[in-house]
DNA sequence: ACCTGAACACCGTTCAAGT
DNA sequence: ACCTGAACACCGTTCAAGT
């Protein structure tokens, strides 16, 4: 059985499946093991394509974010960053389960660096100076993280109502499970074009 | 040994360790056992005191919003925005380790229901309607969770070097690794002071 | 009530062995 | 080159037993 003439594995029909994983039933209970017997593999096969676990899930963080688009500071910064930090928030609440994957240490990230390079050139290029288009893209990319990882209202509607006399302001806020999305989303929206809006009339130097 | 006359282990001293070990070593090589053997006990005797390891990060977590400041609404609700947004980055960043905790779940958590409470409670006083205040609040609380989750020029000041041919844009911007902090910070203030800025000129019916 | 020590069902990873 | 199967050093958690 071992060594087919047609691999049974390759590392993106492992990322994809880790990544099928990771949505269908969170984050913490994906395990080599888990991952190999979906494969209809053993745990140690995997290490002929990954060398280890974080290198698995590095790839599906890649894999995520290929579906952000920096396309459009092409029609100016603003659209620019609006683009980005949708099309990012969007690819981010496609898998919620991934967003702490994210979260912590896109530095060693290829498509990381490649997205974020594409940002800051769009900014750059529409004459703001380096050191504050990095703090833009910075501020905007918080917003996106930080949407992304605790989800406001959705993450506590239920326990609210548990607490509805000791936390009398919140049992207002929350009266209804099912505006927790919408809050969500709009709490997003309000802060990106704030920001956005906190950052006219642009840069002093238009190109 | 069993049963000394003084509990050799209480909730705080274990959660105080926890705290200690995830600062010095890193959220990931937390174990029981590890806890266990700095507190000088066997790991079983911990669940004398938590049902569970996550009930122990969620003591951890609690024990970090404690510095959290939502006092100043009293002197305007941008004054209690600015002045909770930031002694919240700050508890965070004091202890960068524990941010993966404070960034997925904070559901459950009765330090954090309190604060959201607080604010909630300050910005509808100040005139704001509810369902704008919760939205407020969860964008400034996005900028903050991101903000303290993926430092942006400090988790990858290191690796752009590595790149510089390939990401032209990004090279210039991180020219200086000992720069990083600092952009962090100015990313985070900007943001932050943009989006209240954004918010302007408030609340339509001033209280 | 609080702690021990053994046990259970898991982990990620390594490595000689097979083809 | 790719996969197996056993092994190593870990996990979180449970539980009877001790005081």
């Amino acid at each position: 059985m071992a060594r087919p003439r047609t691999p049974l594995l390759s590392p993106d029909r492992i990322r994809d499946t880790a990544l099928a994983l990771i949505d269908e039933h969170g984050l913490a209970s994906l395990s080599m093991r888990r991952l190999a017997e979906t494969l209809g593999v053993q745990a140690s096969s995997l290490y002929s394509h990954y060398a280890t676990k974080d290198d698995v899930l590095d790839a599906v963080a890649n894999r995520l974010v290929r579906d952000v688009d920096t396309s459009d500071f092409r029609h100016g910064w603003q659209d620019g960053l609006l683009t980005w930090a949708r099309s990012y928030h969007a690819a981010l609440t496609a898998h919620p389960n991934c967003v702490p994957l994210i979260a912590s240490g896109t530095g060693r990230r290829e498509q990381f660096l490649g997205m974020a390079n594409s940002v800051h050139g769009g900014l750059v290029g529409a004459g703001w100076p380096a050191r504050r288009a990095t703090e833009i893209s910075g501020a905007v990319k918080y917003l996106v993280i930080g949407a992304a990882s605790t989800p406001f209202a959705s993450g506590f509607a239920d326990d609210v109502q548990v607490y509805l006399d000791r936390y009398p302001h919140l049992s207002q806020a929350h009266r209804l499970r099912d505006d927790a999305g919408r809050i969500d989303h709009d709490s997003f929206e309000l802060g990106l074009t704030c920001l956005i809006a906190g950052l006219e009339p642009g840069p002093r130097r238009p190109e």
